[in-house]
DNA sequence: ATCAACTAGTTGAACTCTCAACTATCCCCG
DNA sequence: CGGGGATAGTTGAGAGTTCAACTAGTTGAT
């Protein structure tokens, strides 16, 4: 017997999905606009910017991006054609790539962070209270463990 | 100035960031898995269906879904290709056409639903307790509010 | 009545993502 | 050391989305 939703389970589920999706998509029109990137390629760009030598593995950039290997490999691709990331072999493991960070790349990143940040606390940090902040990081928290157990989020 | 974000706050924007969009891919992949149909297509059966005469607008359908025109335009073409919806002229303004959920969509819908559903609880609801998932839903009222004040969530 | 401005909807190209298939390399057990 | 199985990464095709341009019909002010 399915249990279907009664109409407050309703009401919540609609309204995170569609807060949650108008989020990410402001947000990924906003960096489009500004910066000609979306927000997927933001986030590459921002772990190799973190990362010792602003290189990576892939493999290693795909998990901490949850992301699919063919997918990074894909969007690796795009932003090499862009000038702002560069391959190179590993030099360790002969199946291996590191994706590098260029010049041109880390400046680009520098250029569309203060307005992504912007963004990011026009849009959610500046509408909660610090007690809903710290609701909302629980939750999130919560479902991440369930989804992705081994997420590397500390 | 840029107010770059503290270290609570990177935590609980990276953990929204990853917990949302891994909810939103294991229910979209588990609907492509068990229905063959992607969330958003999902989305426009449910609605369908639940007005009157299962049939709409384009026009009302797309702001319902919080989606672009074009975007439904293409969805909706590639449900009547597999025979779930069909287009009619409006009988009341000779530009609109309506959206009208077939016999057969229908049917696929009703099959799709419980398991989705099941879906939706075991990854969301059973994961939260009631207090926050009161939290949840106001929170996401909040955001809502801000992001795309003419929603049409009551 | 007319015409400019607006609304409804579609289209095609470019882009991103998914999925499955594929190559190349590494690991390790017998 | 040899070979089966795992791991690293890429590729191409297909599907969905975006964006801008487009057609067609409607509206309202003059």
């Amino acid at each position: 017997m399915t249990r279907w939703l009664n109409p407050d389970e309703q009401r919540t589920w609609r309204a995170f999905l569609f807060a949650s999706r108008a989020l990410l998509e402001t947000l990924d029109k906003e960096l489009q606009r500004d910066s000609g990137m979306p927000h997927a390629y933001y986030e590459i760009l921002v772990r190799l910017s973190e990362a010792p030598d602003r290189s990576m593995r892939m493999s290693d950039l795909a998990d901490s991006l949850a992301s699919s290997r063919s997918r990074l490999s894909h969007a690796v691709t795009r932003l090499t054609e862009q000038g702002w990331v560069r391959r190179e072999d590993c030099p360790t493991d002969r199946r291996g790539q590191l994706a590098v960070l260029t010049e041109q790349g880390y400046e680009v990143l520098a250029a569309a962070a203060p307005r992504h940040v912007d963004g990011v606390r026009a849009h959610l940090f500046d509408q909660l209270t610090p007690e809903q902040l710290g609701q909302l990081g629980q939750i999130s928290s919560r479902l991440l463990d369930h989804l992705d157990p081994d997420h590397e989020l500390r």
